[in-house]
DNA sequence: GATTCCATTGCAACCGGGTTGCGGCATATA
DNA sequence: TATATGCCGCAACCCGGTTGCAATGGAATC
């Protein structure tokens, strides 16, 4: 675990550093795609569910992650792709199948951004195609 | 209530027709913009959650209406805009405001669709923008 | 007309993700 | 050392959604 690379990009966003805030941001850093509650549950097993909500919830803050909602019922978590800022072109494209009900990361497809109605003004964009993948389409 | 333009639009979709699927079609035909279960439950105070519930499960199955997961915890339905068939064309864009958590319908935007990598093939769109809305922009 | 069958419905209970209150412990501050 | 603040685990709770089951009712069959 690096615990270093942890610790200073908690402390360049204003986060205080604790040993929980570590395990968990490490967990998100090491996750190929993104992690639901329940997979920081079933991995920091030695860690309370309510500890590590509410360390997403600062994150979130912090923009240091963001959420997407693949409407599986079940919000998943990213580590923000750029160092310093989280930016909307950080939300790539989810795609999800109603056969075999998994969620596919498309991360070199960015989400589109549609130009909104004035006044409007947007902070992150939640775009996920639903429909059949490839392994459920053949078989 | 318009009886008769729900039970066409029900036999047309080969959907047996009962008093609640009338009750809650037109329901959902009257709505300016879309409905929660919740919504519903409260609309048609004499039709239990559960009957709600199926009903919409089949009218999605049909594709009479569609559902849209705008993050807030409670899927919203909409009846399908075209009489005959329900294209990924139906699917407009939504925004919710993270200051008011109100979500706003942009019937007149139409949600984008991406590329998609090869063999998957989309049916769907789910399409929400996050951010300010113009009044709680203005304070 | 009587009987059988199956879809529909209401009720109540359940499920699971998310959230909160609270008390204890640790850490920081005076 | 005394005092405040923040962090954490536990348990309980909330709420939208979902399911099992029994009763009802209408259509199909005898």
């Amino acid at each position: 675990m690096d615990n270093r690379k942890c610790t200073d990009r908690l402390d360049r966003k204003g986060i205080r550093v604790t040993p929980i805030r570590i395990l968990v941001l490490d967990a998100l850093m090491k996750a190929s795609g993104t992690m639901s509650l329940a997979d920081l549950e079933t991995e920091l097993e030695t860690v309370d569910k309510s500890s590590i909500f509410r360390t997403l919830e600062i994150f979130e803050k912090h923009h240091l992650v963001h959420s997407i909602d693949d409407g599986t019922g079940s919000v998943k978590f990213e580590v923000c792709e750029s160092e310093d800022d989280c930016s909307i072109a950080d939300m790539h494209t989810h795609f999800y199948c109603e056969i075999c009900h998994k969620t596919f990361c498309l991360k070199d497809i960015s989400a589109p951004l549609v130009d909104l109605p004035e006044g409007f003004s947007a902070r992150s964009v939640n775009y996920i195609i639903k429909g059949v993948c490839p392994s459920c389409a053949r078989g």
